[in-house]
RNA sequence: GGGGGUUUGCCCGAGUGGUUAAAGGGGGCGGACUGUAAAUCCGUUGGCUACGCCUACACAGGUUCAAAUCCUGUAGCCCCCA
């Protein structure tokens, strides 16, 4: 039986922005067990913070005994949403695109449940296991005159051009191609196949989506005379009105190999004041209780940053399991001025998976040994000798954690952190690894 | 087409023929403080195994014992006259 409180539990997390029937939403969330779907941009082979929101969205429907479909984009990622783009999209390759799908269905599976992997909450299969559809399955055999008359005769244009998306477009500079234009046709027809196949009635999504599943659930009523209805959350944004999920060198991506468990977790153990609990209530599971505890953590200690070192937690552990939580956490320790000691290559290599390292012969540590000067060129922390021995001189090098003041030191096999390798750091967090091999 | 002005280090901006690797500010980088923050404060900011040497003030030449500073030409920008 569902849940009867998924709509409040919804609203104290500020995930509802809009929806196009509340009553009537929360009428059919509480008698029967209903389908969700929401969908997902294949534009890259890993997920991205950003979509982490629509994912747990997806789990707290499924959570509360309903089931969730995730539909990958094959036939729409060919075109491109261009909702809240400011230029027409490149085109992706039919090869890219089904690489993107594969990668991202996989990240899904941490989210929802499928039936398939016993470790997760429900173990085992039942009524309510998670899909992942592509609509490309369905779109790939439409004929372009089979679709018009279909779907694209319901389709009054007086009610596309008044859509945000398409207004906004049409006055800018970049225009709007006919291609994505029809964008809102495909999307909006996914719905309505998937109400009409899979029995789902509710499409959720970000606050930029409403265009799309408004526009699905009138060709809804339209073609099947069917009431479909729409949710939508707010997006995750900074304060200061910025996207969460991106710093300077990217985005944060949910694939370990793009970016490691410690710059995931670092992200989110950096975050404002001013954003985390809305972090918190959107993304996480923590319960109303906690949240609050956090809160007012937040507001009367601030410098704790209890708040951010539990989104920290929750979310590391979450995508990247308690390993990858515990390899976040040792590294934090150790990159943020910890005694580094003795050590191995492999526990290095695992803590300093971030930084970037040189290898250097290890000749150079016999004899004389090595000038700290040169080491720091060769460890590319220093652009020229004289702004490493400036380095040196201000106090700001660093050798396995431990400060150098002398800039005419030099570094012997006795300065190696393990078999073959030295932690050379410039300032606060700027490190890189020398291999001497 | 003619006349005048301007061109400085990552950016803005001073600059007297010699002690100017070039004031001041911004930015960057270090350090202190701190919450792995903000604000603040301090230091530093051409290269070189370096109490010295080399290269630098649009570019190329020239005058001087000596030039970013004077002269000539070239280029960019700006203004005025036709």
């Amino acid at each position: 039986m569902p849940e009867q409180n998924l709509l409040e539990e919804l609203k104290w997390r500020g995930l509802i922005h809009q929806c196009t029937d509340d009553d009537g939403l929360g009428e059919l969330l509480a008698t029967s067990p209903q389908t969700v779907y929401i969908g997902f941009d294949p534009t890259a082979d890993s997920l991205h913070v950003g979509s982490m929101m629509q994912l747990m969205m997806l789990r707290r429907f499924q959570k509360a005994g309903h089931r969730p479909i995730a539909l990958v984009g094959g036939a729409t990622g060919m075109i491109g949403d261009p909702s809240g783009k400011s230029e027409e999209r490149n085109l992706l390759s039919a090869e890219q695109l089904q690489k993107n799908v594969d990668g991202v269905a996989s990240q899904m599976r941490r989210f929802l449940d499928f039936g398939d992997n016993e470790s997760d909450d429900n173990g085992g299969s039942s009524s309510n296991n998670a899909v992942i559809l592509n609509n490309f399955e369905w779109m790939r055999g439409y004929s372009y005159l089979e679709f018009l008359r279909d779907v694209g005769k319901s389709f009054p244009v007086g009610a596309m051009m008044g859509k945000e998306s398409v207004r906004s477009r049409l006055d800018s500079e970049a225009g709007l191609s006919y291609t994505e234009f029809s964008y809102m046709l495909l999307q909006a027809y996914d719905f309505v196949h998937l109400s009409r196949e899979h029995g789902c009635l509710i499409q959720a999504g970000g606050s930029d989506q409403w265009g799309n599943i408004t526009a699905g659930i009138d060709l809804g009523r339209r073609m099947l005379g069917q009431q479909l209805f729409g949710i939508t959350a707010p997006l995750l944004t900074t304060s200061d009105g910025r996207k969460m999920g991106k710093t300077e060198s990217g985005a944060i991506w949910l694939d370990p190999g793009r970016t490691s468990p410690y710059q995931f977790y670092q992200y989110w153990r950096n975050v404002d004041d001013s954003d985390v609990m809305r972090c918190i209530a959107y993304l996480t599971e923590i319960e109303r209780a906690e949240y609050d505890e956090l809160d007012e953590a937040t507001k009367s200690d601030p410098g704790r940053r209890t708040a951010q070192n539990r989104l920290a937690e929750w979310l590391t552990d979450f995508v990247h399991g308690q390993e990858g939580l515990a390899n976040a956490l040792r590294a934090s320790k150790m990159l943020f001025g910890g005694e580094i000691g003795v050590q191995t290559d492999a526990s290095l290599s695992e803590i300093f998976a971030d930084v970037p390292s040189q290898e250097v012969t290890r000749e150079v540590l016999e004899g004389e040994g090595y000038w700290i000067v040169q080491a720091l060129q060769d460890a590319k922390l220093a652009a020229s000798g004289g702004e490493a021995r400036r380095a040196v001189k201000e106090g700001g090098v660093y050798v396995n954690n431990i400060r150098a003041s002398d800039e005419k030191q030099r570094l012997t096999s006795s300065d190696l952190a393990s078999e073959t390798v030295m932690v050379m750091r410039k300032g606060k967090k700027n490190y890189a690894l020398l291999r001497f091999v």
